[in-house]
DNA sequence: GTTCTAGTTTACGTAAACGTAAACTAGAAT
DNA sequence: ATTCTAGTTTACGTTTACGTAAACTAGAAC
């Protein structure tokens, strides 16, 4: 047994900068499921970390019964055969779509380092030669 | 003038794989302002490419109206100095959150190829020792 | 001349992901 | 004993990003 420290939903809530209603409506969506002591929720690390996982999918975009998908994933579920090849499907499957918005992007990330050339210039070559137009403003 | 090549908004919907009400959505949430010709709306190559960089903007998980903050920093528009500057600050915090996304990225994919070889084990595993309907649980 | 075919406006409907308020519980602090 | 302070359930409300249907227009095809 190594760790098992527990947290309440309010510190998950702040540690995360969300509130207990999503953290709640996580569980009614079934992509968590806290113990309870009495009638409170007790979250465990592996919840923890399933909610670090939830949160990061959704910063790339993924809906909600994506991650679910997702994280059924990393469970050591997989019984037979036929279920363990449809999850290599979905695995490889989700695999090419990260390296697609990996793409997305890079190519996003030099669109904006253009126009921040672009708008470092306009700022340098006004204070270079006064900008004619702005005198007014400053 | 360069090219001048139009499209209809079926042929804009049928390229990136979208409908029409999406496209005319845009329009009404002002990221897109097509030309029109009598009645009917006609796309430039300009509207085209803002058009994908909406949807990439929504793989990526931006929202419209994050997109629509992004697009604004493409145009020429900036005036005064103090403009630019705000352009400037609101670029590179863009691109510092898609440095994190990337980082998601990786996170997620490094988990996905864990997962990927713990699945593939367990199917070449399953081949060698038969598996004859897994009398004992994982 | 009517019937297709795209296109248009207007407007109500909907799924996802929570927000928000109300009413209740249970332990801690005063 | 009461008042905080979390926590809980239930349930209706809200925003975003469209879907969908209805009713209209205008050129093309038959």
């Amino acid at each position: 047994m190594s760790i098992s420290k527990t947290y309440t939903i309010s510190e998950l809530a702040r540690e995360f900068g969300i509130t207990t209603r999503t953290i709640r409506y996580y569980e009614d969506e079934a992509l968590l499921s806290p113990g309870r002591e009495g009638q409170q929720r007790i979250y465990a690390e592996k919840d923890r970390v399933l909610l670090k996982l939830i949160l990061r999918g959704k910063r790339l975009g993924f809906s909600l019964s994506e991650s679910k998908a997702i994280l059924a994933l990393y469970e050591p579920g997989g019984s037979n055969r036929h279920q363990l090849q449809t999850m290599l499907n979905l695995l490889r499957e989700k695999q090419e779509s990260l390296r697609l918005r990996l793409e997305d992007i890079e190519m996003m990330q030099s669109d904006l380092l253009e126009a921040e050339e672009r708008i470092s210039r306009a700022l340098t070559d006004g204070q270079e030669n006064g900008d004619p137009d702005s005198h007014k403003q400053n």
